[in-house]
DNA sequence: GCTACACATCAGCGCCGGTTGATATCAACG
DNA sequence: CGTTGATATCAACCGGCGCTGATGTGTAGC
């Protein structure tokens, strides 16, 4: 099944646009090797606490990650299946290689 | 080899960005399956000239799309390689099932 | 030559999103 | 209970980006 039917562009968009902020790339994946509560992250990446809290708030929204509360502490892992439609959709693009010329100039 | 060594987060996330626009998402995804010149993009989103020559100046600065000038046409079509960067770690996003907790809680 | 058309560039505008400081909430600890 | 520390929320600021209209450039055809 080659990525079966492709999710809405708008949809698509989305998720790229997740990973389209350096900060918030960047905690995506510092949590790709290891759970971290915010204030880890906080001094990772040297950013301000409301700023790491505001990105971490987007990507919960949008349920590529989810944070766990234990005592005043608050562990977040990225959720399995996270990313799918876009891994899907990136392989199609990256095989690319020579498309054709299907219609004529313009003209519609 | 497992994506050997990854680019910096940033300019990672500026492939990101590319695909984060609903418009231009859909011009790359159009140019996945044939070639196309300027005006086939122009009927084929609806967008005004000057908003599809914008965003293709963008795809081409990044070095993802050509534009091969025929007369008075200009054909565009994806370069083999791109997005590739964007995919090998799109690869390792998505392969993660549960990532340890590797270190305390804060305290740095 | 002139006209028509494909396409690019430029300048301006409006809005979305990232950053930040102040503040609220809640748990741990004495 | 009061304090400290981790985290979330809110309001405001501001820069960048997408969209657009006007305009420039070059080609084809008459």
């Amino acid at each position: 099944m080659p990525s079966a039917v492709r999710p809405p562009t708008a949809e698509l968009a989305a998720e790229f646009a997740l990973l389209s902020d350096p900060l918030r790339l960047q905690i995506v994946l510092a949590l790709t090797e290891e759970q971290l509560c915010t204030c880890h992250l906080v001094d990772l990446t040297g950013a301000k606490q409301t700023t790491i809290s505001h990105h971490l708030r987007q990507l919960r929204d949008a349920g590529v990650i989810v944070g766990e509360a234990e005592g005043r502490f608050t562990w977040y892992r990225l959720t399995s299946g996270a990313f799918a439609a876009t891994l899907g959709a990136l392989v199609g693009l990256a095989a690319v290689e020579g498309a054709p010329r299907l219609r004529p100039a313009c003209a519609d």
